[in-house]
DNA sequence: TTTATTTCTGTTGTATGCAAGACTGCATGG
DNA sequence: CCATGCAGTCTTGCATACAACAGAAATAAA
């Protein structure tokens, strides 16, 4: 688990345990308690507390009083429907942007995106996906609605977990790229309807990828939580 | 000020707040400090803390740390892109629901929105708002998607207050029934391209609609506030 | 007059204490 | 065998105390 060094204390113990949720160290509908997490951490309840209180409002796990903190289930279907969410952001998005056509920032995005420029190998797979959440935010920035952007990222701080889960192999980074590259292009072109339907689909693929490896991960995970009892 | 009557006194404070926020008696921009607010309520300073960072977590004011808390200025920009952000999800569930079509429930919608079963009179116009939000949550909530419809809560809390602002006229509100009930009907009959074009647009339309009462709303109390000291 | 420094006050960040609520397990009665 | 009541324990909810930091005002220097 990374070491955050924030300023406060509160911020420290949400980062971390944000953190674990995410890679699953936290194991999702576990128990934690404020007493066992300030004891762990080495500070008072109080910045816990908070922390947890923040996790909760964003939905990382469900506080039931007077009893203790349940680490969020993660289940298919929930984040099935993250996905669709995300879809609903996504296309709003598009078709704000495709009012206004901001042609530079479009014609930049989609030059950074042009599957000619690909430098086989060049390209981290962890840097890989970084970017890759980044072109959809980055294409959502372009509608010029920054609250829909905060929102997309909401919904990407719940998703990002099993976003990263599998190793894209060659073949579905050159998609993306042409992907992204034509989501752009169709915005230019003035072709909406088209640019939506690739996105569209985009996302869906993407969302039934994420279906199959976040059931594996699961599986594996359960069972290392056997071995150690 | 409505008392809220809740167990825990964090939630009361919370439930204070926000109404406070909402009715713009705490006006925007203005600042909060904890100790003033945990005198006002007669409580600690804990639960107001507390209230406060779940306020700020959810966007209605922002925490400069260690100095105090600003009430979020609410701009008619920022709330036209909640409108847009509305629109987004409303669409996607609409879009999702039209691959299921749940007959019994999308035509009893419908029926409770028909516009001849409308008696002059017998709604109360904040009645009339409440169903109005309903209408809109149900509608989504056919999707099956409940994340869609907790981020759709979440965007309402937010317009909330000048959705309410302004007092409907009759002629609007057989407007509202007519739209709403064609917005079922054209799902019914699959056609949910006609679906989508109709909410798109009674959406927009309360969007413009709201702007012109926030801007006036704004305006009076800024005078009020001028009269106070 | 302007700028740097220092002090001082207000406000939050964190720790701790206490009491009330919720769950567990057991015993008792049907 | 099952239901019900009751104590005990665990965990949180709130109050309070104190320390540290930010910003403002006052003071000193150029």
């Amino acid at each position: 688990m990374t070491v955050s060094t924030r300023k406060w204390t509160t911020d420290r113990i949400y980062d971390n345990l944000r953190q674990g949720i995410m890679t699953l160290e936290l194991y999702p509908g576990s128990r934690v308690t404020e007493t066992e997490l300030a004891q762990r951490f080495g500070v008072s309840r109080t910045p816990v507390r908070e922390a947890l209180q923040r996790l909760a409002v964003e939905g990382y796990l469900t506080i039931r009083p007077k009893h203790g903190c349940y680490i969020r289930q993660l289940d298919v279907f929930e984040l099935a429907e993250y996905y669709d969410v995300r879809v609903g952001l996504e296309l709003e998005g598009v078709a704000l942007t495709s009012q206004r056509v901001p042609y530079r920032e479009l014609a930049q995005l989609a030059d950074d995106w042009d599957p000619r420029k690909l430098m086989y190998g060049s390209e981290g797979t962890e840097c890989f996906k970084d970017a890759e959440e980044a072109f959809h935010i980055r294409l959502a920035g372009l509608s010029g609605n920054t609250v829909l952007v905060q929102y997309l990222k909401g919904v990407n701080d719940h998703i990002r977990i099993v976003r990263r889960l599998g190793l894209p192999d060659t073949e579905s980074v050159i998609k993306t790229y042409e992907e992204h590259h034509e989501i752009c292009q169709r915005i230019l072109a003035n072709d909406l309807s088209a640019a939506t339907d690739v996105l569209r689909a985009h996302i869906h693929e993407s969302q039934t990828k994420s279906r199959e490896v976040t059931l594996a991960q699961l599986e594996t995970r359960r069972r290392l939580r056997e071995l150690e009892g």
